[in-house]
DNA sequence: CCTGGCACTCGACTGTAACGAGTGCCAGTC
DNA sequence: GACTGGCACTCGTTACAGTCGAGTGCCAGG
């Protein structure tokens, strides 16, 4: 255990030059490119104990040494200061958010000037209906047996769904159901809606309880139970960067796991705060990102997550900007759909 | 030019070879796999022909042959059939498809349809909001000075916007706003709007002016100038099949391509009717794909696409299949929107 | 016009050797 | 006791030569 301040120096600095430079690290190239003081024979021994200690490992016999995953795990918690934005960053991020019309190109700009920063794959959830509350809820009469149902949230989120009734109604009627189901549930929060949506089925009119029985039934789906939760996805082209090298390989399966959107949300979308979250590699839960690293947080106006956002990447990333970028681009995205 | 039937007969079995094995087939394994009737000496003469006519071509001297772009055309344009769907296939759509609830969820299931059922990457375009009529126009007040647009195509498609008016109006003024453009737009298809849109100003009473003219700005832009098309992707992942072999060794351009969402748009959303395209290799005109073929068609009620879907693949890939499972995705897509 | 035969090409694979980056260990020094 | 220089050792990488075999082009004969 006795880890003491060189040896850590020596594992930042091993963590620095291999993911600045892809390749095994040995004890002479380390003493060259770091101040440490010592000798490559002193480094050496330090590397032997590092080793013994599960933080690097050599790739084989005679190479140079490489981080594990315990070894990049420490680098993050105890070795690195998260770096601050450089000015042209911060201008990118705002040039790049400004403009925006609607949720979905905040959320689109958002996801591709994540990738972009970064350089990696980026994943950003759309602000959780669940942590919504409603704006207003449209019915629009497409028959007289069908309507059109049109949830806005603050968010300025937008959801429809489609509604059959069991017997025809009159636009009066429509403007009846309207009416209620507005003031009954307009600046709730969806989480809460479920009683409300109960009690409205009492509180209409005795010729309207069939249509706003199914109504009801339509709203607690769209509203609650369907976990519609949606995500953006970018920069997926930047996996190819660094050759075959990371992932061992093979892409396949981080391209599977990027797909499967309900992996994706469990993934990035369990912050309730706006806290940052680093998993490196092996900590994954998910098999096919056992090879790579995710950098998350939740974003939202506040302390709040309204939906989280990060990205996908190798092991070997840069973790000090990375972090750095994620937490700045969710903090203007937050503060932009406060504005609405 | 001579090209006879059995010359033919030789490329047909070599483009079949080629996309089952992915070798590049020799004289003496084509002649023991298809009855030729004639001896692999003979098979060379023909192959020597075909290579200086550009349908066939050696990877080195000393291995067999590879189909050209230009011989994948001949092959899809007059050596092949298209396959019929097998009963397990037919199947598959019409379960993926039933129980669709709205149109996010009829294209997110098509794509995915697509993907699996070709094993390549699919893309579907959102119907177009160009070639859609419009259902409904609603106005929800957010504050005096701010609607939230919401306008609802017959497709089922749903897009907002967030109006910024110059002066404060009242609930009434909202009325008579939403009254306006509903008589004047509702019915018309997106692409006649314009005159309609500017019309409306010049018809609204005078304190409704100065609103009206920034609700037209607003439309004209979410109606027609912001050609906010959509698209869906899926089975990126596999790309991966096949090792590196094809794509020549790296998925980036591809993964690139694929992100453009507006390059992605020309190629598939140009559909105007619902014929099928193939672009093989060469033959495409974005860089990135010129390692690649697509085989797009549109889709929608009858012979007007209201929209494209497609496969991105190598240009080895099973074109008979492809083209087949293409055209009849598209078409039950077609039909499921006719229902709406 | 087709066929069998034959010489030829050239990539894939194998084995060997030289090279060098990097290590672990040890004796010596401060 | 901690650090250092030196040295033997490991092992992946590269280069080179040789063999093998799939596949070809060509030609003479049917």
């Amino acid at each position: 255990m006795g880890l003491d301040d060189r040896k850590l120096a020596v594992l930042r600095a091993i963590v620095e030059d291999y993911v600045a430079t892809q390749d095994p690290v040995g004890s002479k190239a380390l003493v060259e490119r770091h101040q440490l003081g010592v000798s490559p024979a002193t480094v050496r021994n330090d590397m032997a104990v590092l080793e013994e200690e599960g933080y690097i490992r050599q790739p084989h016999t005679s190479a140079g040494r490489v981080p594990t995953d315990r070894g990049y795990r420490l680098f993050v918690d105890r070795l690195s200061r998260v770096k601050p934005l450089s000015p042209a960053e911060r201008r990118a991020i705002e040039r790049f958010l400004v403009g925006a019309v609607d949720l979905d190109d905040v959320v689109h700009r958002t996801v591709r000037l994540l990738a972009q920063l970064t350089r990696q794959v980026a994943v950003v959830q759309y602000p959780s209906l669940a942590r919504s509350s409603v704006r207003h809820l449209e019915l629009v009469p497409i028959s007289t047996t069908r309507l059109m149902l049109v949830m806005i949230a603050d968010t300025g989120r937008v959801e429809q769904r489609l509604v059959e009734l069991p017997a025809p109604v009159s636009a009066d009627d429509v403007t009846d159901l309207r009416r209620l189901v507005n003031e009954k549930l307009v600046g709730s929060r969806l989480s809460e809606t479920p009683p409300l949506v109960q009690a409205l089925v009492e509180e209409s009119a005795p010729h309207l309880r069939g249509a706003m029985t199914t109504l009801s039934t339509v709203l607690l789906e769209t509203l609650v139970e369907r976990h519609e939760e949606r995500i953006a996805l970018a920069g997926t082209a930047n996996l190819t960067r660094g050759g075959l090298l990371d992932f061992q390989g093979s892409l396949r399966p981080i391209l599977e796991a990027l797909e499967e959107e309900v992996v994706m949300l469990k993934l990035i979308g369990e912050a309730e705060s706006t806290t940052t979250r680093v998993l490196i590699g092996d900590e994954n839960e998910i098999d096919n990102l056992r090879a790579a690293s995710v950098v998350s947080t939740g974003y939202g106006p506040g302390a709040t997550a309204l939906g989280g956002l990060g990205v996908v990447g190798p092991t070997r990333m840069d973790y000090p900007g990375t972090i750095a970028t994620v937490r700045a681009v969710a903090r203007y995205v937050g503060e932009l759909l406060a504005q609405n």
